[in-house]
DNA sequence: TTTGAATAGTTGCACAAACAACTATATGCC
DNA sequence: GGCATATAGTTGTTTGTGCAACTATTCAAA
């Protein structure tokens, strides 16, 4: 058995992921504050849009991990906001392609530097080479479930 | 600014909880494959009743990281499975006490030799001391935000 | 001892996730 | 061309989360 070394309380912490959790909440929290009126998974759609928009709402489920139906109502739900709006593709007509409006595109310098700044304080106080080991066995673990 | 070096990618994954998530699908797939009846948040719930039973609701809330009325309604559902019950305290009568039935005690060796499966599965080929480094940032990360 | 603050728990609301079942469109094979 | 199958997206249901507002009980200070 390769890694079965776990005790009881890091088994639960693995599995609940109480440290995405807790960054997830304080950068909620720093978009309120900013009067910022959208929610962490709005804003994690919006982040890959801001990369490269126009996609379809499929590309959407795989940049996001997420399904059709969490992506559908997450659609709605900026569109809703004056965030995005759909745009039927020409050329294959069960497609929507995602597109941003102005307000959303002024969203993206200030909730990025939020999130960042969130990173900052979670990361405060641990070494740099430590970091990136952690971020290669998340990975790891990602590609392994996946 | 100590570390700040992410490449972002790496940002969406930290926030998102990209691992963890995908940790608890693992699970919750095989609890139902399993036929066992429960939701991961549920079983987080009852990993700390099998450490201590009879404990009141808010201290399941700072166990288990969640607010008061997300705690209501998981002993509420728990309930309506038969896997709790919640016993008024005699000394201080705003307080539950929760116990567990026979039921969900018969629940605790198949559920953890699943989550243990899981995270073998998980962390595969990653070497342990690789894990420990991990686990020891996301607690320092858990302990920077809460 | 009474009154005001703190604590434990519940309820209402908006948002999100997972699953199943559904519609509409496209594709490929005969 | 026509039909089976695959793909894109939507809708309904159950469960969970976060916030605010609420009730009930306890505690503490005047």
């Amino acid at each position: 058995m390769p890694n079965n070394q776990f005790k009881r309380g890091e088994l639960y912490s693995f599995i609940t992921g109480k440290a995405s959790t807790a960054i997830a909440r304080r950068l909620q929290k720093k978009f309120n504050a900013a009067g910022l009126n959208i929610t962490i998974e709005q804003w994690s759609v919006l982040y890959h849009l801001w990369k490269q928009e126009g996609i379809s709402q499929q590309e959407l489920c795989n940049a996001t991990f997420r399904d059709k139906p969490s992506i559908t109502r997450l659609v709605d739900n900026l569109e809703k906001l004056n965030l995005v709006k759909r745009v039927a593709s020409e050329s294959d007509r069960r497609i929507n392609m995602i597109y941003l409006t102005k307000q959303a595109q002024k969203l993206q310098e200030d909730t990025m530097a939020l999130a960042e700044e969130t990173l900052n304080e979670a990361l405060e106080t641990v070494p740099a080479d430590k970091v990136d080991i952690c971020k290669e066995v998340l990975q790891i673990v990602y590609d392994n479930l996946k």
